[in-house]
DNA sequence: TGTACATCAGTGAACGCGCGTTCACTGATGTAC
DNA sequence: TGTACATCAGTGAACGCGCGTTCACTGATGTAC
């Protein structure tokens, strides 16, 4: 089934990478499988033949990981804006519920995408996304932590003892495993996202008096 | 290639039903890949001829579900077993900490077993593991949570406002993060796990004075 | 202004592969009489 | 004790499928002269 796509200009032709990529997200999330993005698959999708892909990807799972680096992009950008509108209001906002809310938002209304971007093994990935240890500030999904350890830094203010870095890992390992367990066992009793992250930030997080 | 292995006598033909399942598990394990649990690798694995399968699961999917429910039932085992050799050390042992000490064990000494048993989302498993709503002790993994809940309870002791169901809910979200994460992203700068395990208790369980 | 040519963007057909599953079967083991 | 037969446990060949990838190609768009 041949769609009315019509060849890019001159130039352009970056412009299908993009729909590659967005087809794909749309087959992660509406199968909720990542099998699902095959070569053919996405062709079929964006309406092109099979090969067209090799001029934008070099192979298939080139096209799963720039999935996953546009996901970790979004989830940046969500929680940075969270930060800021919370701020913003005068008086009132508390920033750091704002972006462990977005962080639950994300995960809860992308559940697939949320997956692949921690559920897999970087080692068995196939390709080097992120083998070698390194600094924190140099993997994938480095702004997004960047913020979490920000706004952990302005809750508990001149708080003695309080070790940002510290509080925001152990803040994220438990927002990520209430995520991750929410969609993987729906079944299970789960207090309401809100109240599980009363419980998380009260004992997790120091706050300033 | 055929192996040496030769046909089970009768009425003990399931004993090739677990052949089966320890074949899949080690392919899971070795490959670190999931959809390594092919038909035909588990046959090649065992020795069989593929169909042979047929006798034992009805399809393909059936074999990964049983994988899954054999490691629920070693976790269970593992922190039984922790909770109780801790308790009957005389004076010494901290129960709760052995029991999440073996939590963590099992999911770094087995991460992709670990991770199949999380790291799907059950509606799209295929098969009816769990989707419905239910109480707890009917999930699948549910006597794992009980023994943690009950090293919850000895350990916060006579505490008063203790609820050991939610505290251990809120434990389990952090094992579970923290040992997903770990092994999802080896490289960041992880505190060792001794060390964020004081961290998570500490935090996140109140102790008996 | 015209025209030959290079490049860009993508196509269509074909390949070989491993897969899940079905089918009719085989040979050993036990059992009824 | 013998023997016909049922059942159990597993086999071997074949099917159709979707897949990733390669290959030579086509037609439109721009550019040098």
């Amino acid at each position: 089934v041949t769609q009315g796509r019509s060849q890019n200009r001159r130039g352009e032709g970056a412009r299908l990478r993009g729909d590659i990529v967005a087809a794909a997200t749309a087959l992660l999330e509406e199968t909720g499988n990542e099998d699902a993005i095959t070569l053919r698959g996405v062709a079929r999708r964006v309406g092109i033949a099979a090969p067209s892909i090799y001029g934008h990807f070099d192979d298939v799972s080139s096209i799963l990981m720039a999935v996953v680096a546009d996901a970790f992009d979004e989830l940046s950008a969500a929680l940075h804006q969270a930060m800021e509108a919370s701020g913003a209001v005068a008086g009132g906002g508390d920033p750091l519920r704002a972006v462990c809310g977005a962080y639950l938002d994300f995960a809860r209304d992308q559940p697939h995408r949320y997956r692949v971007m921690f559920g897999r093994h970087r080692e068995s990935a196939g390709s080097a996304l992120m083998t070698e240890p390194r600094p924190a500030n140099q993997l994938l999904g480095a702004e997004a932590f960047t913020t979490l350890v920000a706004s952990v830094a302005a809750h508990s203010g001149a708080q003695p003892e309080a070790d940002a870095t510290t509080d925001a890992t152990a803040l994220w390992v438990a927002l990520h495993g209430f995520a991750s367990l929410q969609a993987a066992v729906p079944a299970f009793p789960w207090p309401d996202p809100a109240a599980m992250l009363n419980i998380l930030l009260e004992r997790l997080v120091p706050t300033e008096p």
